[in-house]
DNA sequence: CGGTGTCTTGGACGCTCGACCAACATAACG
DNA sequence: CGTTATGTTGGTCGAGCGTCCAAGACACCG
């Protein structure tokens, strides 16, 4: 194998094992798994992380991040009016998870094993905080350009934005009803435009 | 050991292994753990079970049903306006989840186990089909007893309705927000109403 | 050059897991 | 009673797991 600096070795085995998780589940994602996926040997593990316990707290994080990157990527588009933009915004979230279900599925797996694992709740919580606030976020930044307020505490909005996308996409990854799955979104939308008012 | 019939030791093994899942998780859930907190033997088990996911199988059965008939003891007011009642049933729910959110939380590990079990897809589909139709005949019910009619089709309404509890159910496992939660639901229960027309 | 720190590797450890079985005990029934 | 069916038990098997380590290879620097 190449010489390759630990900090290097760390990243790829993170990026490894976050593919074995989408592919396989976060119970198969074993260091004898991730590992071969890497395509090093099993002694390299133990030399980049204490423990597997490390890596799965640093993939939380990480797969935490690139969502809520990818989320706040989304809702750029300045020049719609309200409804458009949450149509579009909501829509966008959707094709995510249509694209990539895997993903959204080792997100869930992982936060249950955090809820789990003793000493791993704060991670969990994290996670959400995160997703609420990019909600937030978004809805304070659509109110803004729209120049409206909204009706309802901004928190428990994002947390109803956050329940309903979440619910969805566990629902649809079980029966995979697509067109069920949209008409429920734009049922929210639509619900989210009575709550703004000049 | 007692003597016992198979079938009677299978009952047991059963509501052993829902203990122990609601207590630990279901990944903690082994063979020798399940015997132990039922009292017997290690042997036992594959006298009773031709193999772990034959228990598990009947595991995720059994709560769903049992998810299922709970849900359904709850709205039976039939004395009740339909806010009235719209209200009382999602506060009965959240009761529900937060009186024992172990049982909760289990639900969505078997979720997620069945997703990725090569077989076992097609239980996480009826589960959710089932708690699909729960949802519908509620609403169902509501409307037939208020003299209304939903202006959005059942099925999505029922998804909807779904998502939104799982939604905040799940948030909720993690930060454990109630005040905020409780806001959701009543969001959604005015939402709900809005949505009826005589 | 030699020495020191970094990285590589294959193998081994102790343990837990699901599964299996032979030997035995008890019931059921002619 | 004897035979057959049913239930009980402790031990054991092989596989897979996280973890660890000694020995070697390589890079850097005085």
């Amino acid at each position: 194998m190449a010489r390759m600096a630990a900090k290097d070795r760390r990243e790829e085995l993170i990026a490894a094992a976050i593919r074995v998780m989408v592919r396989d589940g976060v119970t198969k994602a074993t260091t004898r798994a991730i590992v071969g996926e890497a395509g090093m040997p099993l002694g390299v593990f133990h030399y980049c992380f204490s423990s597997r316990e490390e890596l799965l707290q640093e993939v939380i994080t990480r797969l935490t991040d690139s969502s809520v990157a990818k989320a706040r990527d989304v809702f750029t588009a300045e020049d719609d009016d309200l409804g458009a933009r949450i149509t579009k915004t909501l829509l966008a979230f959707w094709e995510g998870v249509e694209l990539s279900p895997g993903e959204h599925q080792v997100g869930y797996e992982l936060t249950h094993y955090a809820l789990r694992q003793a000493g791993f709740e704060e991670l969990a919580r994290r996670q959400y905080d995160h997703y609420l606030e990019v909600h937030q976020e978004f809805l304070l930044a659509a109110a803004e350009s729209a120049g409206i307020r909204w009706t309802v505490p901004l928190p428990v909005l994002a947390r109803y934005l956050n329940a309903v996308l979440d619910g969805v996409t566990l629902c649809w990854l079980a029966d995979r009803n697509s067109e069920h799955s949209r008409e429920v979104l734009r049922l929210t939308g639509e619900h989210l435009l009575t709550l703004a008012e000049r």
